[in-house]
DNA sequence: ATATTGTGTATGTACGATATATACAATTGG
DNA sequence: CCAATTGTATATATCGTACATACACAATAT
C-alpha cells in the first residue's frame, strides 16, 4: 500500500488518498481482506491528522471498497474480478465524461485528441 | 458570448465562467477588442453576484485573455492566430497531464484509453 | 464646469468545506 | 479483568467561495 501526497495539488488531501487507494484496490494490488494500517499510523507517516485519513476511509467504505471492524481495523472488501473491473469502469466513465467535454469545449477534434493521447499517454 | 452555469457541478461558479470564456476566446469566437458586457449585466443574467463575475474576469485578465479599462469596460485581448493556438495548447497540455495521470493510475493501457476516446469523443 | 450615468473596485460579512487536536468508546488479546 | 489498540465523536481554526453594499473612476450630457 502506498500513498503519495502532493502539496501543490488543488485537490483535498482526503481525496488524494481516496483516489489512490481506489486505484490500488480496483487493480487488485490490495488483496481482499487485507488489513489497512491503523489511521493513526497512516496519519503519522503522512504527517496529517487522523481525521483526514478517516475521511478518506469513510468515503472508501461508502463506495464499498473497504469495511470496518471497530477495535480491529479496516479491511479491503472482497470483490470478484469482474466486480473490480466494473468499479474501475465506473470511475473511468464518470471522469471521462467531464474530461472529454472540456477538450471538446476547447474545439479539439477527435483526431487531435487521439493524437495527443497517442503521443503523451506513455510519455508523461 | 455565452455562459451556461451548472448547479450540479462541483466546480466553482467563477471557474466555470473562466473556462467557458477562455474557450470562446482561443477559438476566436470573440473578436479582439470585443467589449464584454458589464459585470453587473452578466451577474444579473446569471443571477449571481457581481463579485463572482469579477473574480472570473480577474483570472482572465491575469492570463492575458482580456484587458480592463476602468470606467469603460473589459475587452478581449488582441491575440494573433498563432498566439491563440498557443494558449489553447497551453490549456490542453496543463489539463491533459493531470487527466492522463489519473487514467494511468487506474491501470488503463494506452490502447484502452485510445479506444475510449475513439468511442465517446463525438458521442457524449 | 459639473451633474449624471455607467463602468470597474474595495470593504465587510456569511457560510461551507477542509483540516486539526484532543477526548471518548468499543474491541482485542494477554 | 486490564492495558493496549483500534476506530469514533466533539470542538475549533483556517481557508475558499459567494454575497450585498458602498466606493472610486471615466465618459458624457447638460
Amino acid at each position: 500500500m502506498q500513498i503519495v501526497l502532493s502539496n501543490t495539488s488543488d485537490q483535498p488531501i482526503y481525496q488524494q488518498i481516496y483516489e489512490q487507494l481506489c486505484a490500488q484496490i480496483v487493480k487488485g494490488e490490495l488483496r481482499a481482506d487485507f488489513c489497512l494500517p491503523p489511521i493513526r499510523t497512516v496519519a503519522k507517516e503522512l504527517r496529517i491528522s487522523v481525521i483526514t485519513v478517516k475521511k478518506a476511509w469513510e468515503e472508501l467504505e461508502r463506495q464499498g471498497f473497504i469495511y470496518t471492524i471497530t477495535g480491529k481495523g479496516c479491511f479491503v472488501a472482497p470483490l470478484h474480478l469482474h466486480e473490480r473491473a466494473g468499479k474501475r469502469d465506473d470511475l473511468v466513465a464518470e471522469r471521462l465524461q467531464k474530461d472529454l467535454a472540456y477538450y471538446r469545449g476547447l474545439g479539439l477534434s477527435r483526431q487531435e485528441m487521439l493524437e495527443l493521447v497517442e503521443k503523451y499517454y506513455d510519455h508523461p
